[in-house]
RNA sequence: GGCGGGGUAGCUCAGGGGUUAGAGCAGUCGCUUCAUAAGCGACGUGUCGCCGGUUCAAUUCCGGCCCCCGCUACCA
């Protein structure tokens, strides 16, 4: 373990006003297919999760509910985690910064850049609004009225504790050229560069006053920590950070940070400012992924409604789409028609078109025909093919090149090409060998020649399955382990899928059959 | 308003100064029947946002305009 690389990554830490929807499953989604690629490529993998709990909203919440705040958390990271369960996110931790471990660790870095000289107290000034009982951006007003109790807000300023951000702007400036590849995608980065030469960064008040809930800052116990400052302080206290320096050591800096597009800003210029001004080192990669639409609108509230009365709001649901469908209908459909970097849609005409045309009529159904021909015809077992290597079936592919093109693919999380890849360039062209060789004909001609164009065919779904592991964890297992391949599926790489070669015995289906037929793997729907 | 990205087949998008502008899906027709009514083949369509300019030649370059999207700091 200990020579082998690590791979620290995290996701966007949920905020549990309500439960997941789609687009927070997305995000964990498309990390989760680089935890296991990385898993599977050798990683010593770390892949961090958790809830963000301590903001005053998530207290209201619960009130409302006639709950304990804390209870109402619990209940909430459950349910979060139920969801994570369902659709395979192999997360390694999963925290919730209402603990009294991550509060600890929380007022350990604050107070280290306190005492380092980056916290100065001041003042804040801005437009409250009484009925709310809390600041308004001049964005949020109204015609200079509160938007939600609809008066006057007035002018208020209270003592708080300043984080100097504007100090770190010359640094921060260098640091993103030094590492152009620190935000990604790249239109993220140039939005925060414009943004830093253009406006600067001011410093940001790191404190509230008068909250019960949050943590209490140790050098001020009149206020707590303002939750953005204690929320990102999750990417170290779950590896460690303030109780545990060797296991932080092993993780940090971190290696990806999956976050959502709209909070790339707090991700790439707050976050290595507080880690520097901690005395530790920024993150590697900061991603920002995109959102999910709605068959192109914006999921809004009458948006919701009009979805009710058409029964489609099952499809923001994602524990409705798993059990309506799968967890792998699920994952395929947002990786493959998503691209990860930017935004997409889910529709239901869509999410049956690429199931059905992907999934069930070209690669499921080339799992069964490779199946049941030599079930029907060898008895399961293609005679005379231990000990020889398969011939390409795709004409003109360089595999060792396709396999370095969806590694790249991967790599770059852009993973909609990497299945667009498989399942045109690999995939289909498999159909098109079987088609061209017949072997349900030429088995009546020549045996010998037929068990070896199946023999050929076979190494295909080798291949994909191993390819497409990351995506469709169960789906691909259930393919590779349909024939007795000699390498445990536990120990696959992608240089597997790159080579083709000899195995030590005949080709055997192992797969489960009744009357002679696998049962699909995808079957059809709508 | 400022900065950035984009407007290409019914849909999602790729492309890029030059012979007939591409892919997938959907559609139509044919072949096939090993297979999940799956597979394979063939076929169609596009004023490549609008208006000008540069050029032998522009959808591709330049300018203007229209439309869409993102960012524009303390809300997670």
């Amino acid at each position: 373990m200990a020579d082998r690389p690590k791979w620290f990554q995290t996701t966007a830490i949920d905020y549990p006003n309500s439960r997941p929807h789609i687009g927070t499953a997305f995000e964990k989604v498309g990390a989760d297919v680089q935890a296991r690629y990385r898993r599977m490529e050798g990683y010593d993998v770390f892949f961090l999760m958790g809830n963000d709990e301590n903001t005053v909203k998530v207290s209201k919440r619960a009130a409302e509910l006639g709950l304990d705040t804390q209870a109402y958390c619990d209940d909430m990271a459950r349910q979060f985690r139920e969801v994570w369960d369902a659709l395979d996110i192999s997360y390694d931790v999963f925290v919730q910064t209402s603990t009294e471990r991550h509060k600890e660790c929380a007022r350990a870095f604050i107070q280290k850049v306190n005492d380092a000289g980056y916290i100065y107290k001041g003042s804040y000034e801005g437009w409250y609004c009484d009925g709310c009982e809390s600041f308004k951006t001049e964005k949020e007003l109204e015609n200079g009225n509160c938007p939600i109790h609809k008066r006057p807000v007035t002018k208020r300023s209270e003592p708080c504790h300043f984080f100097k951000l504007s100090a770190f702007t010359d640094r921060l400036l260098k640091f993103y050229e030094e590492n152009p590849d620190f935000i990604q995608p790249e239109s993220r980065r140039n939005e925060i560069i414009s943004l830093i030469k253009t406006d600067g960064l001011y410093d940001v008040n790191i404190t509230r006053r008068g909250e019960a809930w949050g943590i209490r800052v140790p050098f001020d116990p009149e206020f707590t920590i303002w939750v953005w400052f204690d929320a990102l302080l999750t990417y170290i206290t779950g590896i460690g950070y303030g109780d545990d320096r060797a296991m932080f050591d092993r993780f940090w800096p971190c290696d990806t940070h999956f976050i959502g597009k709209d909070i790339t800003r707090f991700h790439c210029a707050l976050w290595p400012a507080m880690l520097w001004a901690a005395g530790e080192k920024p993150p590697t990669k900061v991603f920002g992924h995109g959102f999910v639409n709605f068959a192109g609108d914006k999921i809004s509230k009458s948006r919701l409604e009009e979805l009710k009365k058409k029964g489609l709001d099952y499809l923001l649901e994602p524990m409705e789409i798993i059990r309506k469908f799968s967890a792998e209908a699920f994952r395929y459909y947002f990786l493959r028609e998503c691209p990860y970097p930017s935004d997409g849609e889910i529709s239901p005409d869509r999410f049956i078109d690429v199931f059905n045309s992907e999934l069930a009529n070209n690669l499921g159904n080339l799992l069964s025909r490779t199946i049941t021909i030599p079930t029907k015809n060898y008895g399961g077992s293609l005679p005379d093919t231990a000990g020889k290597t398969p011939e390409p079936v795709v004409p003109g592919l360089d595999l060792a090149a396709f396999v370095e093109t969806v590694r790249g693919h991967v790599e770059a999380c852009r993973y909609n090409l990497a299945l667009q890849t498989i399942v045109q360039d690999f995939l289909t062209p498999t159909n098109q060998y079987l088609e061209a060789n017949a072997p349900w004909k030429l088995v009546k001609t020549d045996k010998d020649a037929a068990a070896r164009v199946l023999f050929n065919a076979v190494q295909s779904l080798r291949v994909a399955s191993i390819l497409l592991k990351p995506f469709i964890p169960r789906s691909a297992e259930a393919i590779y382990t349909s024939f007795n391949f000699p390498k445990p599926w536990a120990e696959v790489r992608y240089t597997d899928a790159a080579v083709l070669s000899a195995q030590p015995d005949d080709l055997r289906v192992t797969a489960e059959l009744v009357d002679g037929k696998p049962k699909p793997l995808f079957p059809r729907i709508g």
